[in-house]
DNA sequence: TATGAATGAGCCTTCATTCAT
DNA sequence: CATGAATGAAGGCTCATTCAT
């Protein structure tokens, strides 16, 4: 049966009640980052995801229904991680300092695992997957905190997805280069996002 | 020496010397673009090209030597359509303008064929192609026209890689949300380029 | 480390611990026998043998990680078969009954299954497969009952060399001709080993 | 149409009557043969036979109506090329000098090309090309000569076949090690065949 | 007749997925 | 529930052969 059916699900086979299940789950998803990280795509496959993750490819299917359940459930568990550290930022009281936040946020996740990071992106995009991740999530956190930074800006939600865009691109590029320097990073950063909100904030 | 070198060849397998051949090779470039905008990467192999082309397995062998080369061919393709676009740049006199018709070209490249373009973004970072295309001819084009235009930054390689990453991260994003409108989208990235040379530009 | 070694693997895959696997090893090893005996050269293919042997495609290929490594276990086989039978020679006491019994294991071993025989030998001399195999082995054992028999001879390897030739090709041609009579081609093949001992015992 | 039709002719198409065509005919089995000796079973195919005697590929398919044809070909020069020197033997009076210049024959045969020699001697047991080529031409010419010296032997074809098999065998073998001395080769082989005669002589 | 572009059957191999134990 | 042997669709690629020019 090679033909997706487009019922697919891509959530887990099984709520893991038992914190045994939830063990095993997790294992499996950071055996797929491992793999992914360390074998790209092309080594990305089911059965090298259950070997590194010590169980049985039947197991593995136990808890996910098929392959892009599993790559979702990778990729919820980054975005997760990053969406975590970003709503730190909704707590500061600046406006601004929260938009600081953010960016050292998104310079961190991105330096953090940088291939990993980027071969998500690549995944994210697949067709197939679109929309069942929560990649607007993060774009929604985002716009949160922007507008706030930039109450008078007409367009906010143009403007927060731009100020997105261009924090993915210049972390993904940097991540592409080797670049370990965060704190350079995040002032080039910092220029160009501020740079763009002084230039487009009052059109 | 029997043994094939594992260092694959990238580059077409023979000059196509004749009118004939040269049809073919360019038919079957544009039904690869055409396979991966329709099927993305998933339905991306050498046997739905060749249909698509409306030539046999073997005319797309007998031209690429292995699939990668093939993807190689659509991306220097792409890129030099780019290219010759961006390197009208050159012959402006004012360095602004010449900034600002980059922008323009870069902006017409993504959305002519958006999601051919964010595929070939992606492919062109595989490893195994790393090098092989053309990518850094186009950050060096864009590079030259970026320190015409800003003489006096320091670190200009830096500044002109970082715009080339503000610009790629918009112009992907524009095209992944399907968005139509180029002069909005035009006026957004001379808001992030400039701006982000604004505030970098005197470190 | 994703590069796959140009130096394929010509060892079983995985060790069958389990019975059941076992079997299904030694019958795909069978049925590569007989497929080459059936078909000849020309129709060895995975996918005829894997027919044969009653099992998929994909069962072959995770016991032998390629074609070569399938050939490479059906000649270690057919060598083990002859090598168990040769090394009885060694136990015997008299140098020259050894030797002769050494005559009687090759006339006996190409019998059996001539044409096998025949294209197994061919198979072990493709360059790719050179050393792999066990034929050193055999010559080894040989070479150590035959300097037994001829101690006062002048380069003992060399006239082993020889004997196992001598053999290799009488016994061939036997069995290319289809003759039956193992007594008969047991006492040409005397003759001609001891003749060339007595010609070349003493140079 | 992968079907081998069982009419197929190994004989060249045409009867070359014009001086270029024999040429042409030429230049393709020698192509073939240094093919063969150069890269092997692997890399012996009809294009590269056609590239490398500068010919079209449709050239070599005028002058032979298949691959198999172009491979008899190429063992019937090679095989008359060695019958035409064993034929010298013919006209020495002495059979012993006769046999000994067949010995002669037989190693400067192999040791010349020893890779296509032996090559060839696969080749020629191919099921499909049985009786197609002149092997037993080459027996019994031998067995011409070996009766001659052997007039009060029992069964002299027998006789001839084995000492045809084993200067075939030693020959064979000494090519595979690389054997370049010819003279030492000769002295061994002269041992062999002399020493089998000696023994089998008078059963 | 020569050419070489084109053809496509068929081979090797991978990997997502199933299911008997 | 876990296991992992087994499955087979599908994809990359080769090469003998044909045929329009």
């Amino acid at each position: 049966m090679s033909e997706r059916s487009p019922q697919k699900q891509y959530r887990p086979r099984k709520a893991p009640s038992q914190a045994r299940s939830e063990e095993t789950v997790a294992s499996i998803v950071e055996a797929a980052a491992q793999v992914l990280e360390s074998e790209g795509f092309e080594g990305f496959n089911t059965n090298a995801v259950a070997r590194r993750a010590g169980v049985s490819i039947g197991s593995l299917y136990q808890y996910f229904p098929g392959k892009d359940a599993l790559t979702v459930a990778l990729i919820r568990r980054e975005t997760k991680r990053f969406h975590d550290d970003m709503a730190v930022a909704l707590t500061l009281r600046s406006a601004k300092a929260a938009l600081e936040y953010l960016i050292g946020a998104a310079v961190r996740q991105q330096l953090q695992r940088p291939v990993l990071a980027k071969l998500l992106d690549m995944e994210e995009s697949r067709p197939g997957l679109a929309g069942e991740v929560g990649k607007l999530d993060l774009e929604a956190l985002f716009a949160t905190v922007v507008q706030r930074a930039i109450p008078k800006h007409t367009r906010p939600e143009v403007a927060a997805g731009d100020l997105f865009a261009i924090t993915r691109g210049m972390v993904d590029a940097a991540g592409q280069r080797g670049e370990t320097d965060l704190e350079d990073l995040e002032r080039r950063l910092k220029a160009a996002l501020f740079g763009y909100l002084s230039k487009a904030g009052a059109d």
